[in-house]
DNA sequence: ATCCTTGCAAAGCATTTGCAGTCAC
DNA sequence: GTGACTGCAAATGCTTTGCAAGGAT
C-alpha cells in the first residue's frame, strides 16, 4: 500500500517536472484517486472523496489538478452527451463500455487487432491519425434487469 | 433535386407520425440541411443556416427539432469534450475522424470487421451490448500544414 | 377543437476564469 | 524571492425550460 503511493508520487513528481509544473498536494490526491478507482467519476466525484484527503481542496482546483494530468498523459477524459465528463486514471491501451440508462463506464480490457486498425487508419485520407477511440454501448446487467433499458 | 426533397418530406412525416409528433417547416427545413451537409454542424450552424429557409426560427426551435430527429433515428448527436455537440443527418452504419486541432469532423467510410466487433462484445460481461463507436482522432491537413498540432 | 409546437426570455448546469493570497522550488 | 497554484466567486457557454401565442391535424 504505501509502495503504491510513493510509486504513485514519484510518477506524478517526474510527469509535473517535465513541464515545469509544481507538485502539490491537490494534485497528488487526485491523481491518488483516480489511480484508485476504476469507476471512471466525474469530476464532482472526484471532489467529493478527495475532500477526504485534503479538506479544505475547491472544485475549481479538482478541475485544473485534472486538467494537468490529462495535459500529462497520467490521466483520461471521457466524454459523451449526458451531463458531465468522466475521468480514467489508467494509461495502458484499452476502451470501454457504456450504459445507455446510467451512464456507468467499464474497462474493457480486449484491443482491436492492430491490423485492423491501420486499415481504418489508411482509409483516412487528409489526416494525420494519432489514435482512436472505441466505445461499446448497451444496458449493464443492473439496468437491464430493472427494465431501464426501453425508457432510453 | 425536387425529388430528393420531396422524399426527405416524406420519410419526416412518416417518423414524427409513428411517434405522434407534427411535421412543421421548421423541423422540416433542419432535417433538409442536416441531410444535405456532411460537415456535422454544431447546433449553432444548423441555426445559422435554416434562417435562409424560416428566416423567423430560433435557436431553441433548432436544438428542439435536433432532438427530434436523433430521437425519431433520423440524426445522430456527436458529442467531443470541446465546446458544442454536433448532429450527423446520415443514419447509415459509418464512423468519423475528427481533428484535435480544428474540430472538424469527416466521415470514415470503413467499418470495423464484424468478427472483431463480436470478439470485443464477448469481452464486456455484464452487458448486454447494443451498438458500438469507433472515432479516429488525428490532424487534418489543413490544421497540419498550418503547425496547429503541437499547440494542441 | 385539440393539443403539439414555436419563439422568447430566463434558468440550469458543467466548466472556466480573474484575482489576491499562499506555497513550492 | 519568484513564479506557479489555490480557493473563492463571478462569469461563460451550451443547452434546456416555462409559458403564452400560433399552428397542424
Amino acid at each position: 500500500m504505501r509502495s503504491t503511493a510513493f510509486g504513485a508520487e514519484t510518477i506524478l513528481r517526474s510527469a509535473l517536472e517535465k513541464s515545469g509544473q509544481r507538485y502539490t498536494e491537490q494534485r497528488a490526491a487526485v491523481f491518488r484517486y483516480l489511480r484508485a478507482t476504476d469507476s471512471h467519476p466525474t469530476a464532482d466525484e472526484v471532489f467529493l472523496n478527495v475532500r477526504d484527503d485534503v479538506p479544505g481542496i475547491s472544485l475549481a482546483t479538482v478541475y485544473k489538478s485534472l486538467e494537468t494530468l490529462v495535459g500529462c498523459g497520467l490521466a483520461a477524459k471521457l466524454t459523451y452527451g449526458d451531463g458531465s465528463a468522466r475521468y480514467d486514471g489508467r494509461t495502458d491501451d484499452h476502451h470501454h463500455v457504456r450504459c445507455l440508462a446510467c451512464g456507468s463506464v467499464s474497462d474493457l480490457h480486449s484491443h482491436v487487432d492492430a491490423e485492423e486498425v491501420h486499415r481504418l487508419e489508411a482509409s483516412a485520407s487528409n489526416f494525420r491519425i494519432t489514435g482512436y477511440r472505441l466505445e461499446l454501448t448497451g444496458y449493464c446487467d443492473t439496468c437491464d434487469a430493472h427494465g431501464l433499458a426501453r425508457t432510453h
